[in-house]
DNA sequence: TTGTAAGCGTTATCAC
DNA sequence: GTGATAACGCTTACAA
């Protein structure tokens, strides 16, 4: 391996000198610097980050915390957060957890071990007191997630205006059996209450009484959509609409209820939720919500280096606007 | 950060003796190795990687170099090597090329830095003769991918197998006019000639000719698929079978084939290749080929750190089986 | 503007 | 069985 002291040797300077160079130190003559640039290229030098990262303050690593990459929500968000911290020069390390505690835990260490310089979270599986003393050892971001205390640095989605504008849409195309299906993805914080809140908050503006019946929680996948729809066959009373929190959901639903011969959106008007490739493909297409995934991603990063430069932050919490995408499934 | 001198203070010996029982060093007393044990447990300590890495061999990462993390296909690829990996002790390294050569060339430094231990490249942008040089700093394992030389450490699977599959099914439901519409991912090496290879086996064996404006090459995305439709519909002699390199490219078909008043299989049969989770879930729902994904990210990580490890490798390359889905589209 | 030298946390070598 | 000590490659006071 070459390494800084070859790099002097070849140049005719000190290691000093060449450490200055890769760091953009001000004051160097030309000459030097010409110097000790030529005899980089020629070595194919490249300068070691276990050393720079032992040594000092040097960030060049951040981590992410995502709970399946498989989830195409979370591989679009990894996406938009490598290749904004590629732009910006860092390197990034994804971690899942697999929704396991003690993995979240694991990769916290990273910070703790200066493997990382700073951490996205967008999975919460601890509770946030067994998370907050990492922050002592490097700056967390929040992404997607929720916790009680409001001081913590988030980037998020408004998850009320967006779960809004999906029922105010049901009920604009004339609905007013909506059921309302949804799970915050593995947190009793926030992201629920929004949602939650919003839907009451539509449906009592449109002077629509709920049915409790019709409200269903912590659904998450392809087979919990399916499950659904069985469990509305079933009904006496049944919706004329659903409005789903995600759209491996309502493709479960999609897939059932054409199984069940109800065809859709006339019998049964279904929305989704993160406008995920497959929501294009669906038959027939499906209405969801637009997330700014990728925005939400960039955002991230470009908080988690202003506090891994010490910068201080414009706001501790950035929400970003969801859009309402109309297909043909409502 | 407390460190191993805080950890041998706090037990009463020498920053040696820690280290030793780190790294399970048989000849210990048990009473210190307690000791030891409990001043670590105490102060709360971690080994500093970037300290391990600089000093010695000790190898705990390991790189995965795909082209774009949000296709399904590498998701569920960087999924089975994150947990195989994790289990064994190893943190993975996402690395997205986005196709870029340049960037390619910046992950293959992680190797000559010791940032990495060992890559699995399901992507390769870069002439073998780019990238070769670096197995000099560490192992370098080809994943779903192909180069000529043959010594190259590889696993994939059978790609001549899975297409010959395909095309015989297509034939055996009646077909005699069947498209075929690939598109290696990002290299002209061996994965597109074994399937071409097998299409055109395969119709031999059934006394077909081969009508050429039905081979279609280098499609991948959902757009494709919809463009090679409007190919198909502009046809004088239209196919009666489409194979499909990808279940995106036979998602696109899909659509198109849907808004131009095409019936499935009827009109026209589409397979797929992968059996991501969309093929389920279209309708009609997609036949496709399965490959073993997961267990392909598995032998990958094991075969790496075989090699890691330096132990001699059993073979160089590992081949696996695919498996055909039917489903409603053929 | 440049160089010398100390030290980041760990492990390998040698001595006891 | 245990402990000094010297590296690993780099950055940063402090000197010159």
């Amino acid at each position: 391996m070459v390494n800084i002291i070859d790099v002097a040797r070849q140049a005719g300077v000190s290691k000093t000198t060449v450490s200055r160079v890769i760091n953009n130190y001000p004051h160097i003559s030309p000459d030097k610097r010409r110097q000790v640039l030529e005899a980089m290229e020629q070595l194919g030098f490249v300068p070691n980050p276990s050393a720079r990262k032992l040594r000092g303050q040097v960030t060049t690593t951040i981590a992410v915390i995502v709970p399946k990459i498989v989830n195409p929500f979370f591989a679009y968000l990894v996406d938009a957060i490598e290749q904004e911290g590629y732009r910006q020069g860092y390197q990034t390390l994804i971690c899942q957890t697999n929704e396991h505690k003690s993995k979240e835990l694991a990769y916290l260490d990273l910070l703790k071990n200066k493997q990382a310089d700073g951490i996205i979270m967008a999975a919460i599986e601890n509770n946030w007191s067994e998370i907050e003393p990492y922050t002592a050892f490097g700056p967390i971001v929040l992404c997607n997630e929720y916790v009680n205390q409001s001081d913590v640095p988030t980037i998020r989605i408004d998850q009320h205006e967006g779960t809004y504008a999906a029922i105010r849409h049901l009920i604009e195309r004339g609905h007013r059996k909506i059921m309302y299906c949804t799970g915050g993805l593995f947190t009793d914080y926030g992201k629920d209450k929004d949602r939650n809140q919003a839907y009451q908050r539509a449906l009592e503006e449109a002077g629509i009484t709920i049915n409790p019946s019709w409200i269903l929680v912590d659904r998450h996948t392809i087979e919990d959509g399916k499950k659904v729809m069985e469990l509305i066959l079933d009904m006496n009373d049944r919706p004329t609409a659903v409005f789903t929190g995600s759209d491996e959901i309502a493709s479960g639903l999609m897939m059932a209820a054409r199984k069940a011969g109800l065809h859709i959106p006339n019998d049964l008007a279904i929305i989704g939720f993160d406008d995920q490739p497959i929501a294009e493909v669906l038959s027939p297409s499906l209405t969801t919500i637009r997330q700014p995934i990728s925005l939400m991603g960039k955002q991230a990063v470009d908080m988690l280096i202003q506090l891994m430069d010490q910068q201080p932050l414009s706001t501790t919490l950035c929400k970003l606007p969801v859009e309402l995408v109309i297909r043909e499934s409502t």
